[in-house]
DNA sequence: AGTCAATAGTTGTATTTGCAACTTTTAGTA
DNA sequence: TACTAAAAGTTGCAAATACAACTATTGACT
């Protein structure tokens, strides 16, 4: 059956690239996904934890207290919404956007190593696909 | 950058299948990845601890405890391989079995809900460019 | 205005996770 | 045969994880 393989060759996939970059993180100090939200942060600034949950699909709870972590660290800053007191924005520091920049370049090599048997054209219909799974 | 949509799509995608999968499993009480390990076992009986570790990508001392778990609560059971005593292989039981059914059915249904929007041509596709990351 | 439900986020707590370090077994090789 | 390195698996321990349950804020409906 073709649609079991595809998600568990995407388990797999992504499993191992989320180890490999842990372990490229760790001499940032943001190991434990901790590069995975800060990268999202730096990309799409102002955006509120529960956007975050939702682009990365991770527990809020787990979210909550690595975002705590982050800015005990100094790579963010949680900001209480002026019009939605409900909701805390997220923005990087200044030390964020640094960090951001080695992460971005680990990433790409990483990344980029890992797709070197695809062409462009077939990166980009790969591309196609994956944003149809799941609505 | 497609390259790293691709990585950051299928992140996306592989930890709402790991949810949504924990979640359904819960109540085979073979959640925290359990059912995962379950199922590779009872579709590649006789394969060792590091052959898992392999195939789903995961840390060996977790897996090592988690299929502990597995054995205690009688779904599989460890044999040191004869020729080999460095080595651990993995067998169902008749109960792993019987939840393997289950499960597989729970799998079948999250996934082929996932891929609706896919025509069987796209699958055959994403699966082949799929294989092709990371050799 | 008042009630109710939904949304956003945090905290309590038990369990899981994963790095470091370890044992055991095997393979290579001098 | 003995030495060394690699491979397979386990355990100690500190930290992360995630389910329940909670507070706080907002929106909807009467």
């Amino acid at each position: 059956m073709t649609e079991f393989e595809i998600f568990r060759q995407m388990g797999a996939v992504s499993r191992q690239a989320t180890m490999a970059m842990n372990e490229a993180a760790r001499k940032y100090e943001l190991e434990n996904n901790l590069f995975l939200y800060l990268i999202r942060i730096v990309e799409n600034e102002g955006l509120t934890q529960s956007d975050l949950a939702k682009l990365i699909q991770v527990d809020k709870t787990t979210l909550s207290r690595a975002l705590r972590k982050l800015a005990e660290r100094q790579y963010i800053v949680k900001v209480v919404g002026e019009e939605n007191r409900k909701s805390k924005q997220l923005f990087p520091t200044e030390k964020g956007r640094q960090s951001y920049q080695f992460l971005e370049k680990i990433e790409k090599e990483y990344v980029h190593e890992q797709m070197v048997d695809l062409s462009a054209t077939e990166q980009t219909e790969l591309l196609r696909l994956l944003t149809k799974v799941g609505q």
